[in-house]
DNA sequence: CTCTTTTTGTTGTAAAAACAACCGACTTGT
DNA sequence: ACAAGTCGGTTGTTTTTACAACAAAAAGAG
């Protein structure tokens, strides 16, 4: 688990933490490792939740099958983002989603009660790991807002737009990779893949893009 | 303000603080009080919020306009509820959405940073307000993630029948009063509301629901 | 109580999306 | 290298939605 001390260091969640301060946080958290393989399941929905996790390696989408097979993506997450903040609260009920590895992955746990709980042993940054907590789950509440305004749009098009023109303003030009194939953009959007890359060809003949598989411009 | 105090004590950001301790809090993270009337903004998209408030009187909707009118409610908060804590975060940027009084409303602002800072006065219970803030943000989250979940349905109908059961399981009766009239409802689930007027007319006549105004029974 | 405004339901039409089926290009594994 | 699988694009059909216009009922104002 050392190895990925450098890297955890630089998450949001270990923001302003010192190297060896890490590792003593490590023991003080009950940290566990899980690994994924591409497709596995982390978590599944109606789970309860006792740990945070962070991801070191890979990447997992948080998303929800119906039972005609429709696939809603609901949240991406990568390395060094973390997953279950919204879990910690001890009213909260069972997971709503499913939690999958996308890639081949590797997830450190927390426990929760440690975190919350202010410890006896060296932890001296542990009330800066809880407020890093709450920034984290605060801009993932901003994420999740800025995903229902893609949502709550009526067409395809002002969807594909919407989510676009947020990419191009992120990575802050009009040239960029989005992080998802057609079928993953279209579970996250909740539009019919075909129908979509339908409307993104018409968009692209009209000239108010280009793209080349997950490279796309704005123009 | 003071004659807020007996219910500020029931709200969730200030579960297990004392009356007295309330009073002295007011002061300590420098409570203001506004008060607004039906359809007056209480904040608008763009706008950079350093405080978090708590609705006391009234009710607001988390919304926002595009240009071509349509509108797109996001959230609805109701007395005693919170708005803002996701944008305690120094990195969070302007507002994504316009708060809006849908009565007549009283709302008591509290200054985020000396929520987050330690205070030296007598706030015992700051860092239980804390630990609140972040169980309310966190049940926000819960709660905007089971609204991606409805809004990620494809049809209206399956909107509806989203929505309404998850209605139905929170006050725990196949009968219940939504908080919507018609058109707020649309608005909230994103869709035309003569067409979801005339697909909840189509439900309630092939017998799956009864409904009268707001108050609705699944059968 | 009466007039006005708001809310809800109804209908028809045009636009858009979902769905299904298929093809060719590209990957991957053996 | 070859077979199997994945991925992105295309097309046609059916279903659903948005939009517009209107009517009836309810709520609210004076």
């Amino acid at each position: 688990m050392k190895k990925f001390i450098p890297l955890l260091k630089r998450t949001k969640l270990f923001a302003g933490v010192a190297d060896e301060e890490i590792g003593a946080m490590l023991t003080c958290l009950d940290a566990k490792m899980g690994a994924y393989k591409k497709g596995e399941y982390v978590l599944r929905q109606g789970e309860h939740l006792s740990h945070i996790m962070v991801i070191v390696e890979g990447e997992l989408h948080i998303q929800r099958d119906d039972y005609w097979g429709n696939r809603a993506i609901v949240n991406r997450i990568a390395v060094g983002q973390t997953f279950g903040e919204a879990y910690v609260s001890p009213e909260s009920g069972a997971l709503l989603n499913d939690v999958i590895a996308v890639r081949d992955s590797t997830v450190i746990f927390f426990d929760v009660r440690k975190i919350l709980s202010v410890c006896s042993a060296a932890c001296r940054f542990h009330s800066m790991v809880v407020q890093n907590l709450f920034f984290a789950i605060s801009e993932k509440n901003r994420s999740l807002v800025q995903k229902l305004g893609h949502m709550s749009k009526r067409t395809t098009r002002e969807k594909l737009i919407s989510y676009l023109s947020e990419e191009a303003m992120r990575s802050g030009s009009a040239s960029f990779t989005i992080p998802f194939n057609r079928q993953q953009l279209a579970d996250f959007l909740s539009v019919d893949r075909s129908a979509m890359s339908n409307e993104l060809c018409k968009m692209r003949d009209e000239g108010l893009l280009e793209f080349d598989k997950n490279q796309f411009k704005l123009l």
